[in-house]
DNA sequence: GTCTATAATGAGATAGAC
DNA sequence: GTCTATCTCATTATAGAC
């Protein structure tokens, strides 16, 4: 959300090509949308565009990178210790939140990687983060009393929370033919992964997901 | 595996061309294999290719309806009523299978829906198909009291091992950057997925998870 | 059925004027 | 920084000889 203007950047068509590029790619996959339609979305020339971005890779790039700081803002939210249900609600939002805003990047994970394969250590770098970090709140949800469940039982609700977070947009566009992505579909993904914890949550547990499904947000 | 040769069909090309294929594709995605590269992994010129599949797109719907055929001989193997840990084991393990036969479809579904479009309906089609299926042999499985679970619960279980199952591949590629996937990584998900039926087996019921996780396949 | 051309396309990318 | 014009190139696809 914040600007986030590096150091000496100004150029404001940079930005607009990447919100753009955000769009475009977000509506249907980096690898499907042309340099020719980038330059048209925003207004400019072709040629205008490959002066500010020599290569369409160097757009997925800088998109990433923008990404990395959504996520790793994501990640922060947590607050170690905290037994508050509500806080907890917040953090999985954010995930939600975050995977709705970069898409393309969950449901088009192959195209990237094939167009940008400099981000594959980096997108890994992530994962790794993001995935420890999930350990670590569920370890707190189990500490505040809000779930029940072994470190073997915690471990496989990561992984396959992670999984189910990470393509219930694509499962919508296989199984259920959902192209275009609304805020609604976000919503229902995170009742689908909170599936996922019912058998393992104490009474004071179930209070985030009572709270999670009251959510407007 | 049968050779369905299909009536007046008898052509060999046609047949190596589509096992070439199936193998590149699973490799790296049919997005990504040209078609001077089939010609010359097949052994033949380009031309002659095109003699065959006068459109890539055609290459692509070949190979699905051999999917299709795998998918639905493997939503049949079950009986409706066992009762046989085995029976079950043996029935999740040929979803497992079959993801791995066909796993190109599995992992590179945006650019399969790209690249031909008409798929799309038949897809969604198989995947409704499959899906029900899958409740039923769930349905069946608390019938026999393998599991304890409420007719939610069972739906919830059904929407999420389908999503594990679906993504499993893609999730190894991105997390841990496996690209290359062998037939350990593959049980590996199917192990995943149980994870997800382990709070709803009854004492019975643990028995096809130690029967699966003790298969050699 | 298979080959040797070669056409047709369209995407990414560059040069240089303004 | 932005434009016009052009290039390169990979890829799909076709025509026609053998």
């Amino acid at each position: 959300m914040a600007a986030r203007a590096v150091a000496t950047e100004r150029p404001k068509t940079r930005m607009r090509i990447l919100a753009a590029c955000r769009r475009l790619f977000n509506e249907r996959g980096p690898a499907a949308v042309t340099t020719a339609e980038i330059a048209a979305s925003v207004g400019i020339n072709e040629g205008n565009l490959y002066y500010h971005f020599q290569r369409k890779e160097q757009i997925v790039e800088a998109l990433f990178a923008e990404f990395e700081h959504g996520f790793r803002d994501v990640a922060a939210a947590y607050s170690p210790g905290a037994d508050d249900p509500r806080h907890y609600r917040d953090y999985f939002a954010g995930w939600f939140n975050l995977m709705w805003e970069w898409r393309f990047f969950y449901r088009d994970g192959a195209a990237v990687d094939r167009m940008a394969p400099r981000l594959r250590r980096h997108l890994k770098a992530l994962a790794d983060d993001g995935q420890a970090q999930v350990r670590r709140v569920l370890h707190g949800m189990a500490a505040a009393a809000l779930i029940r469940a072994s470190p073997q039982e915690i471990e496989m609700l990561v992984v396959n929370g992670w999984i189910i977070a990470t393509y219930w947009i694509d499962y919508l566009r296989s199984r259920h033919g959902i192209a275009a992505i609304r805020r609604e579909h976000i919503d229902w993904g995170a009742a689908q992964a909170m599936g996922l914890f019912l058998p393992y949550l104490t009474p004071r547990g179930r209070a985030v997901v009572e709270l999670a499904r009251s959510a407007t947000a």
